[in-house]
RNA sequence: GCUCCGGUAGUGUAGUCCGGCCAAUCAUUCCGGCCUUUCGAGCCGAAGACCCGGGUUCAAAUCCCGGCCGGAGCACCA
């Protein structure tokens, strides 16, 4: 197949249409983390719309982060609204309001505005009455397989038909008790004869008696979805909405509800379900579960999905916002690993982290010959953090792992301390043969780790289990801090008492 | 069954709207090598992808059609 060659196809449009060759010379710049907005131009103002049934996740992460990443980026605003409408089977928790502006802050997005759907009803109440009046909302009373029976044959219900006055005096039964759960819902007029049927007169409030954990028993009658989020979007003048596709329905069922009140509805973007490959699948309520079922220590368990999870091993929220900016927007489904998120964090914390000893799993080692009584070593490697004394002694603990495949007559050094030569495995024996780490070096030694008999007793939570051993006695100066056990991997001491610390497991 | 959306290396991602700069970007992962008193960091190098088939065109990752695969909606959940 024979192609023309751009240079040839230059040299021919040189000749008939010179003025278009500065197009041609025209680079395309490649976009750079998040792709623009559109229609940005009359302002912006974005929103992240959780549930409150349980503490912020790695994907929640995600939408806070990206929408108020746009918002910084366009100076507009930032608000959280907690779309907390169902309290039966998306029961709200009440300690997860907090746990959503504690995780926001946290992660570099404090709101410029937070909204409670539960305080909001009376707003609701009023733009229903407004759209029955309007012609654009009907009180079904159709049982829910009823209507359905109707909806997938696309024939109307029998209710469709009734006045606004009919149906203002339904709604006011619906209001005052006249109707019970389950009698009557309030939908909304679209196309009954849709070719999508998901979009056929949807429903917009329903009868709900039991208490909500905010509220309490103030209201009878609560907004589905699509109602109260439509409308507080267009309330709170809402420009740019980022959801899930499973949500991409809602646009177009929204948009009659939108119609039918003349407002103009805001530009969407849509992502894909996200999974995690250390995670799996998970969903907040089958979290909920598990954490009821004692599968888990708490909510920030090291092997939960969520934000307060990760930030207890000391993830950091810089790492968090660089990864899901480099995710984007797509609307592909993605399966990540936290291994891209562990490389971030590494790159952020490596630099700062203190280095300590941990031996995991100690074996006690009884050294002879002339040796130091003090190590002195430092807190990295490459960067002046200082340094720190390590008391040595004839015994010292070193690691189980380590001992694999060592044999009498073998040597290796202990990092910052000396050179050793096995004289005995069982029990342990060594003798010095020297202090120099060149002299390590030039016989390709391998270097190991040590700890103090003396030292504390440290607990490593991880994912995957416990690790047990024993850290020098500085990790106890270190609480709350993300420090590397040295060839061992990043963590963050937790807590410190006289007899234990407890740290918990970054990553390698 | 009806409807909607997506498919670029192992994993993500740029490019797709407005076809030529794309023998395809960046990150991570993996594999070599260097460096290092850590199995960390750093440095160097390498490997690795346009779902398939047609069509349009001088030219297709990009436009059109069909197929395949994946995800989602059709709740008085969010």
């Amino acid at each position: 197949m024979a192609r023309t060659s751009p240079e040839e196809w230059e040299r021919r449009l040189t000749e008939i249409a010179p003025e278009l060759l500065a197009e041609i010379g025209a680079k395309k710049e490649p976009d750079k983390g998040l792709p623009g907005l559109e229609g940005s131009e009359g302002g912006v103002v974005m929103r992240f719309a959780p549930n409150p049934n349980g503490p912020p996740t790695i994907g929640s992460a995600r939408g806070i982060i990206i929408n108020s990443e746009y918002v910084k980026r366009y100076g507009g605003r930032f608000l959280l609204r907690f779309d907390d409408t169902d309290p039966v089977n998306k029961r709200p928790m009440l300690e997860a309001y907090g746990w959503y502006l504690e995780d926001s802050e946290w992660l570099g997005a404090v709101p410029d505005k937070v909204v409670i759907a539960s305080d909001r009803l009376p707003e609701y109440y009023e733009i229903a009455i407004e759209l029955i009046r309007r012609g654009g909302a009907y009180v079904c009373r159709c049982d829910q397989a009823a209507f359905k029976a109707k909806k997938d044959a696309a024939k109307p219900c029998p209710h469709r038909g009734q006045s606004p006055e009919e149906n203002l005096a339904l709604w006011r039964d619906m209001m005052n008790g006249g109707l019970g759960p389950g009698e009557a819902v309030l939908r909304i007029k679209t196309d009954i004869v849709h070719k999508d049927p998901a979009l056929r007169d949807w429903a917009a409030f329903r009868i709900v008696t039991a208490d909500h954990p905010r509220v309490g028993e103030k209201y009878r009658v609560w907004p589905l979805l699509d109602f109260e989020s439509g409308v507080e979007d267009h309330l709170l003048g809402v420009t740019h909405i980022i959801r899930g596709k499973d949500l991409m329905d809602s646009e177009r069922r929204q948009r009659y509800l939108y119609d039918h009140m003349g407002w103009v509805y805001p530009t969407t973007i849509h992502w894909g379900r996200i999974k995690i490959h250390q995670f799996g699948s998970f969903s907040t309520s089958a979290l909920r579960r598990a954490l009821e079922a004692g599968e888990y220590s708490g909510w920030d368990d090291p092997r939960m999905p969520t934000v307060r999870a990760l930030r207890r091993r000391g993830i950091r929220a810089e790492a968090l916002r660089k990864f899901m900016i480099e995710l984007g927007v797509g609307e592909t489904d993605i399966s990540i690993s936290m291994d891209s998120i562990f490389a971030e964090n590494r790159k952020i914390v490596d630099p700062e982290a203190r280095r300590r000893f941990f031996v995991k799993d100690p074996i006690p080692m009884e050294i002879e010959g002339e040796m130091p009584e003090i190590a002195k070593a430092p807190f990295h490697p490459t960067l002046d953090l200082g340094s720190r004394e390590i008391p040595a002694g004839r015994k010292l603990l070193v690691s189980c792992d380590d001992l694999l495949n060592l044999k009498v007559g073998g040597s290796l050094r202990l990092k910052d301390l000396c050179n050793i030569e096995i004289s005995s495995l069982d029990p342990l024996r060594a003798r010095v043969i020297g202090t120099d780490p060149h002299q390590a070096r030039e016989k390709k030694l391998r270097i190991i780790h040590w700890a103090p008999t003396d030292g504390v007793p440290v607990r490593v939570m991880r994912p995957d289990g416990v690790d047990s051993g024993i850290g020098e006695l500085g990790v106890r100066d270190d609480l709350d801090q993300v420090v590397q056990f040295e060839r061992y991997g990043f963590v963050r001491i937790d807590s410190v008492a006289e007899d234990e610390v407890v740290a918990y497991f970054a990553h390698r």
